[in-house]
RNA sequence: GCAUCCGUAGCUCAGCUGGAUAGAGUACUGCCCUCCGAAGGCAGGGGUCACAGGUUCGAAUCCUGUCGGAUGCGCCA
């Protein structure tokens, strides 16, 4: 078991004892005890909030509590010192041992150290990118990919079973737009001059989009009337974006588990309909007008409508409009009936900052479909601005140029784009500026991080070229010191549960830079002291137990890594 | 008009599921440095955590309001 939940049990089995011996009141709630480690390291190695409180519950003083405790705590092998201090924490001085085994700990769990298992197996399915199938994926797209995945995968190491899920806007009428700029393209290939009209998609990724049409139909429908082509251009055009969008993925090392089609989604959204009728919570109405910009073509008109507002939503949402057809939210209330359906017991949404006024009402949607049975969590993810060397980068969506996912993964690597998009709360906007992200030094995460592992395997190949043999690692000859670097490796599993439960991923990038730091420090004074040096050719113990030390704290930054989905590198060029 | 997010050191940001003197990088100042992998090291100065109330033993953190910034609002997708 990792430290700090053994030592929340520790705590929570001498209050218990406390409690049976009549010291403190019984049955009190330990709900809101803490054990972490504390803001200062001068105050120790671990603190408890427990006196403070239970005292006023208790009706005692949080000082006397602390007491109490501190007798009990004071007995435990593993505890060299306890203190209480301020208004009424308890801090604990641990054993040089604890760290010591803790080390071991990280050796033998390995690549699986820092899993956990508060997911309890519970599944979660967590939908990101959902681009339109109208184009390739651009840097609007990439940081909610690489920020959806990164989240997925820690997820999976707090213990829950993940789907990893993209809807495909394939119904809408941009989807027929595409059909028809296909069909242009696809005329192009039969030798046709032709010009893009407004209102088209221009870009020249659908080139081959007409070619490919070309090769498939011939020429049957070159002037056939768009209902002989129509239906058939927009199935084979959708399929050929996703493609592309799937390799654009595959680029940033992104593999969905479920590609779900709006189009398929077919009866569930009269389903869904029943479901929320069966509740009460469908009428017929007339919405009012919506403030701010006047809408030129608004007129009240009755439609059937979900009672959203219920549920928080600031006005009820139209299901069906006035002419009986389907709004694109009947569609999405339709496409999480059917997410629920699957059994999930939790939902996670990654939204562009386009669509944060979305919110409520899918959550609106989710709450009455699922009786408030199952969280929908949406992440709302903020806009990228891409730099070079300062200066923005030009961009014109008009013409259909734009930076695409393509594009920043060739010019600078996955591992720097994925890395990147983590160094930021999701919900802040972001500056990704091509030169500095490959710059060496200390500013830039990505390269401190790597540094730090490429030295470390530097290490286990300088060892090779030396040529003297090693013998097993004794944890023992490890000073307080090296212990310091321990100290940070250990939370990593109580970054995986924290980042996890906060969906927060770009804590693991975080959490990594101060690692790497505390590497760097250790690694920097063996440039002042020759005996502080990892690789001491004439004390082949105290190497052995460094380099195991070393390896360790590599090992975590590989953990870290593997869960942003970034590559470790053993050398840096 | 309403909603959501944001406002922390000169700059870029952590911290926000309440805790002890508010952290990091950068910039600034002063020393040191050619090192197991150069792409530095150590130390120091720098903050009314936008503002005003409230809850609490305790608030950057929770609540209310104000100011400032971003985004959104539809029978569109």
């Amino acid at each position: 078991m990792n430290l700090y939940p053994r030592f929340a049990g520790h705590v929570a089995a001498a209050l218990n004892e406390l409690m049976a011996a009549g010291d403190l009141p019984a049955g009190l709630s330990l709900a809101n005890v803490a054990v972490e480690p504390p803001r200062d390291a001068s105050h120790g190695d671990m603190a408890t909030n427990a006196a403070m409180v239970l005292a006023k519950p208790a009706g005692l003083k949080p000082r006397d509590i602390a007491t109490m405790l501190a007798l009990k705590l004071n007995r435990l092998p593993e505890v060299a010192e306890v203190e209480v201090a301020g208004p009424g924490f308890l801090n604990l001085r641990l054993h040089a041992d604890v760290w010591r085994s803790e080390l071991a700990t990280i050796t033998e769990q390995g690549a699986d150290y820092g899993r956990s298992s508060i997911g309890a197996n519970h599944r979660i399915n967590v939908e990101y990118v959902s681009a339109n199938p109208t184009g390739p994926m651009h840097m609007g797209h990439c940081r909610g990919a690489v920020v959806g995945d990164a989240l997925a995968s820690l997820l999976e190491w707090a213990g829950y079973g993940v789907t990893r899920e993209y809807y495909i806007n394939d119904a809408g009428g941009q989807v027929d737009t595409l059909a028809r700029s296909a069909h242009l393209r696809y005329r192009e290939a039969l030798g046709e001059t032709v010009v893009i009209p407004e209102g088209f998609y221009p870009g020249d990724y659908l080139i081959p989009v007409g070619e490919a049409l070309l090769a498939e139909f011939g020429g049957q429908y070159q002037s056939a009337p768009e209902a002989e082509w129509l239906g058939l251009f927009r199935t084979r055009a959708v399929a050929l974006m996703m493609d592309r969008i799937r390799a654009d993925l595959a680029m940033l090392g992104i593999h969905q588990d479920v590609f779900f089609s709006e189009a398929s989604l077919g009866p569930r959204v009269q389903e869904a309909l029943e479901a929320l009728t069966a509740k009460g919570l469908i009428y017929e109405g007339v919405l009012e007008a919506p403030k701010g910009e006047a809408a030129e073509d608004w007129e009240p008109r009755p439609q059937t409508l979900f009672k959203s507002s219920l549920f928080g939503d600031d006005s009820d949402r139209a299901m069906q409009k006035s002419d009986g057809s389907w709004t694109y939210f009947a569609g999405d209330v339709a496409y999480h009936w059917d997410k629920l359906q699957r059994g999930y017991d939790a939902l996670v949404n990654l939204f562009g900052a386009d669509h944060g006024g979305y919110v409520k009402r899918m959550q609106a949607a989710v709450r009455a479909l699922s009786d408030g049975k199952v969280p929908l969590d949406i992440k709302i993810v903020q806009m990228v601005k891409l730099l070079r060397a300062g200066e923005p980068v030009k961009m014109s969506k008009r013409s259909g140029n734009f930076v695409t996912i393509a594009d920043m993964v060739e010019e600078v690597g996955k591992d720097v784009v994925r890395f990147i998009m983590l160094t930021k709360r999701s919900d802040s906007q972001l500056d990704f500026d091509f030169a500095k992200v490959v710059e060496q030094s200390r500013e830039n995460p990505v390269f401190y991080v790597q540094y730090a592992h490429a030295r470390i395997a530097s290490l286990r190949r300088k060892l090779a070229e030396a040529d003297f043999d090693l013998p097993e690692p004794d944890l023992a000859l490890l000073d307080e010191a090296d212990l310091a670097m321990v100290k940070v490796a250990v939370q990593w599993p109580r970054i995986v549960e924290q980042a996890a439960e906060a969906r927060e991923p770009h804590r693991v990038a975080f959490y990594l830079a101060d690692l790497a730091a505390a590497f760097h420090s250790q690694w920097n004074a063996g440039n002042d002291d020759a005996a502080r040096r990892f690789v001491r050719a004439d004390a082949p113990a105290l190497t052995a137990a460094r380099l195991a030390l070393a390896d360790a704290v590599g090992q975590v930054i590989r953990n870290g890594l593997a869960v942003m989905g970034v590559e470790a590198a053993d050398e840096l060029h």
